[in-house]
DNA sequence: TCAGTATTTCGACAACAATAGAACAACAAA
DNA sequence: TTTGTTGTTCTATTGTTGTCGAAATACTGA
């Protein structure tokens, strides 16, 4: 991976770092210390549905949660991978 | 302050982060290890003088650089203190 | 198969961000 | 005082983002 790719790379992640509404949902699944269902995590927030779905898009896109399907529900929870390769401390600061 | 607070300045933080060209800006400073000028950082990039300027403003406004006067120009610096409070580890990723 | 629940996609819109060029301000050196 | 250098501000333009409500999709359970 070049220089390059790696700036375009952070550049996503921060972007997708920088609305308060993911910052929140971050923070209810660090917290939580289980996976939860995008409904579960939405309800803690003041916005629609689809905004939630849109806000968890893009977490996903880049990441930052892993998803995995059951019966009707979607289950998040965060990649810590992505998060000690590029964030390297930021969940304890949370 | 409180966690409402603190997300904000998170998210101003990510925002300002989350453009290839301050990126770069950043990098430029890290790696060089001393104070730069706002042309000398500028010339590596390739935009025009006025957009530098503008991202100059972000970085300053968010307390990720310092700049000092002498002469006719600027010199910049990078904030360490911001850096650790809320990205520890993220420069020597760079 | 039908009704119900969970999530996503679509269409629209207002707000904001990155960019360039031109004009401007601050200072230095002839 | 004039000229040159460095950096900022202004104006305009173009593209992107966050938001909602409505419609669509995915799945369950009767």
């Amino acid at each position: 991976m070049t220089i390059e790719q790696e700036d375009q790379k952070r550049a996503e992640i921060f972007k997708t770092l920088s609305d308060e509404n993911r910052l929140k949902m971050i923070r209810i699944l660090y917290k939580s210390q289980r996976e939860m269902t995008c409904g579960e995590v939405g309800n803690e927030l003041s916005i629609s549905k689809s905004t939630v779905s849109y806000h968890f898009k893009a977490l996903r896109s880049v990441q930052l949660t892993n998803t995995r399907r059951e019966a009707q529900s979607k289950f998040l929870s965060l990649n810590l991978e992505t998060f000690a390769k590029y964030l390297p401390g930021f969940l304890d600061s949370l």
